[in-house]
RNA sequence: GCACGCGUAGCUCAGUUGGAUAGAGCGUUUGACUUCGAAUCAAAAGGUCGCAGGUUCGAGCCCUGCCGCGUGCACCA
């Protein structure tokens, strides 16, 4: 449902699009129009000054009035001119010359020169109009691409919660920069495949097994029992969630500042042996008390719109022997050396030239400890080198989630041959070209060591194949604490910001947090429309409480700390995804309004604008003049997304996005109060608001659906 | 100690890879609903971009040194 292509194509009338009514070509992007003024300035710089320009950079002007591109290559080649001659000579100067040299595209009315020596280009409004009416929505359909091209496949990691409690909004900023990192590149054309790793043997599912076992204690049945019995909205991670949290104090007798007793500890050792043993009773406890876990995590991450391909889990790596395979590679090819003497003696250690080694701190990383067990970062090197295709071995798979939509979430699985679905035919996993693991940032170190071990065996891959998608961690502001009624010590209170700890139960949960916006946005839908039936009350306010969350922390860039507020969380207000999503809302009720024939002819004039000199000329009347450059930025605004589509792939930063989508929203709202589109009464300007106003909903709502937020029919 | 990150308006944050007069939101003050929906819009006030040097036509952004804060630096995961 969030794809953009199905929701766009709906909302935006094809009316046109199979004729061309224009001059120049109707696949003008702006992308494509920037790169043609580089090319030519490129040329003209040769050809004037006999210097060749590697890099140019071009960039929007802080105001409409001083054009649409402009390019400070003049002061670039001002010095290289003195460079190669010895000559000085003036930016502007220069400026003029490329000017002279520039030959008019059609879809240029002026150029000047400005300031200093900016370059500046004016568009042919009324052509560009033109040009973009007649752009076809983006249709993005997988099926449909995967079966014309086999494209590289990009693999994004996220999520990837310890399967032993409920989710907490620390693990959700996780998912929703992964979740929309991979709709970003899906969006600039990629194919994806979305992993979500299931570490179900780990110290802290043995943490929550040893609460059952010892605490509770209770057998498989009576787990199997209670977990029937809780209710939905205080369900089996919730359960786990306040064990958990027991299970700290139990290791130190119940006293929370006390020393851990060896013998307590010792119940966890055994427990974690027994889960990497497999095929033993605990490890069957474990194992339903895990995948529990997974399934209630992946109820919560569906509310917010994220899913899955494959949940590949730690107990197929262990038991299908990756880490031997990984070893082998590594001793083979040298990477890692074993210590026969000093502190790590007996280990196999991987050097660390860059880290000097002191007292404290060990220069090289050891993989293999000196009683022959496997730390967890060798693990992770042999699960990296699967995801790109470099292992030589396979995981078996079998379907674990069959979502609405008829989309499979596939897991991991020992068992050979247990495909049971055949009539969604399993694809192919692994073997990405580029990997990304969205984890936060306090594993800078553990994931720079993985991404060397890695290109240290793969050299012809290198380092840049391996991608740490790194994230600053979502702590709890003083006020958020006192809301929930944590009490601090004297220590904390001195902080700016509390971390949270699932070890505490010191956190906000995810689900409690959702249900807090709809109840919130239910009681707001619920006094502006009345006249909706229930469900469509609680389905908007759906929509609305994700908008909202998802907003809230994609509005941060990736390395600042979000200091977790409720009211700010909390708001539909100002700078969020409400705000945003109101905008299309009211963009969507102008053309709900508007009748088929005044939609029909505005379009028809525009499009013929770009061929026909009269119309043209009338358009562009319109366009001109204060009013006229308010509504040209907003199209041009629009049109950008494509651009700021590509630098978010490039920058893997989700901010840009969040942030353009409200710029957009704000310029649109705008737009929306200086004029009356139903009522204007000039049929030119009629058409070009009508055209410029169905550009930026069809901008808006796909920059939207990319941050994963839908938009309403009403709110 | 070493590594990485951060320091921008009262608060929370952007700043397009070095460009034109440093921008948003919240909060404060003031104004706008008989209108395609006010979850909105307009206006005002608010800045030594941590400090000091340097690089150049140009620095919030790059370099050096300080100051302050955060996070890492396990034979844990």
């Amino acid at each position: 449902m969030l794809l953009a292509g199905a929701s766009v194509s709906k909302l935006y009338s094809p009316l046109f699009h199979s004729i061309n009514f224009t001059s120049i070509n109707a696949n003008v992007t702006l992308i494509k129009l920037q790169d043609k003024f580089k090319k030519r300035l490129q040329k003209a710089a040769l050809e004037l000054f006999g210097v060749s320009l590697e890099q140019l950079s071009a960039e929007i002007p802080p105001k409409p009035e001083l054009g649409d591109l402009a390019f400070p290559v003049s002061f670039e080649l001002a010095k290289l001119i003195k460079q190669s001659t010895g000559n000085k000579v003036a930016p502007r100067t220069i400026a003029e010359q490329l000017k002279e040299k520039l030959a008019a595209a059609d879809e240029v009315s002026r150029i000047e020169v400005a300031g200093a020596g900016y370059l500046n280009i004016f568009f042919d409004r009324a052509q560009l109009l033109s040009a973009f009416a007649a752009v076809p929505p983006p249709a993005i359909d997988d099926a449909s691409i995967d079966a014309l091209v086999v494209r590289p496949k990009q693999m994004v990691e996220h999520t990837s919660i310890n399967p032993n409690k409920a989710a907490h909004i620390g693990h959700v900023r996780n998912a929703v920069l992964g979740d929309t990192f991979v709709r970003v590149l899906k969006t600039a054309g990629n194919a994806v495949e979305v992993q979500n790793y299931i570490d179900n043997t780990g110290v802290q599912v043995a943490d929550v097994v040893v609460g059952f076992k010892h605490i509770e204690p209770m057998t498989l049945d009576e787990i199997k029992n209670l977990d029937r019995s809780l209710p939905a909205d205080r369900s089996f991670d919730y359960y786990c969630w306040d064990l958990y949290t027991k299970v700290g104090l139990f290791y130190r007798d119940d006293d929370p500042n006390g020393q851990p007793n060896p013998e307590k500890l010792k119940l966890r050792t055994d427990i974690l042996h027994a889960l990497e043993e497999g095929t033993n009773p605990t490890a069957e406890l474990a194992d339903y008390v895990a995948t529990r876990n997974v399934e209630c995590i992946l109820d919560t991450m569906e509310r917010l719109g994220i899913r899955y391909d494959l949940l590949a889990r730690e107990s197929e790596i262990l038991h299908l022997h990756f880490w031997d395979r990984a070893f082998q590679l590594m001793k083979y090819e040298g990477v890692i050396r074993l210590e026969t003497e000093g502190k790590s003696k007996g280990c196999w250690v991987m050097p660390f030239e860059s880290h000097t080694g002191t007292d404290e701190h060990e220069a090289d990383k050891i993989i293999v400890r000196s009683n022959g067990t496997v730390t967890y970062t060798g693990k992770d090197i042999a699960y990296q080198l699967w995801k790109l295709g470099h292992l030589g071995l396979d995981f078996n798979y079998r379907p674990f989630r069959k979502y609405a939509d008829g989309h499979v979430a596939w897991v991991t699985t020992a068992e050979p041959n247990s495909e049971v679905l055949p009539e969604v035919p399993r694809p192919d996993f692994g073997g990405g070209v580029t990997v990304y693991n969205v984890i936060d940032s306090r594993q800078s170190y553990p994931q720079e060591i993985v991404a060397r071990g890695v290109a240290a065996l793969l050299p012809e891959l290198g380092r840049n194949a391996s991608v740490h998608l790194a994230y600053e961690m979502v702590a709890l502001s003083p006020s958020a604490c006192a809301e929930l009624g944590i009490e601090l010590s004297n220590e904390d209170r001195a902080k700016p910001y509390i971390e949270m700890s699932g070890r505490k139960g010191l956190g906000v949960k995810a689900d409690d947090l959702i249900d807090r916006l709809e109840t919130d946005a239910l009681r707001e839908v619920e006094a502006r429309h009345p006249d909706l039936t229930a469900d469509e009350k609680a389905a908007t306010a759906s929509e609305i409480a994700v908008g909202a969350l998802r907003y809230f922390l994609l509005k941060f860039t990736r390395n600042s700390v979000i200091a977790f507020d409720f009211k700010e969380a909390l708001s539909f207000e100002g700078e969020t995804g409400p705000y945003c999503q109101y905008a299309a809302v009211r963009a969507n009720s102008i053309f709900r309004k508007l009748d088929r024939e005044s939609l029909v002819d505005a379009e028809r004039l525009i499009l013929r604008a770009g061929g026909d000199a009269e119309i043209r000329e009338t358009v562009a009347q319109a366009l001109s003049g204060e009013a006229g450059t308010e509504i040209w930025s907003l199209v041009m605004l629009a049109q950008r997304f494509d651009e700021v589509v590509a630098q978010c792939a490039a920058s893997a930063e989700p901010a840009n996005l969040a942030k353009y989508a409200f710029n957009l929203a704000r310029a649109f709202n705008l737009f929306y109060h200086r004029h009356r589109i139903i009522a204007e009464e000039d049929l030119t300007k009629k058409a070009v608001l009508i055209v410029a106003a169905n550009i930026a909903r069809r901008q808006l709502t796909s920059a939207l659906a990319t941050l994963g937020i839908s938009v309403p029919e009403r709110m």
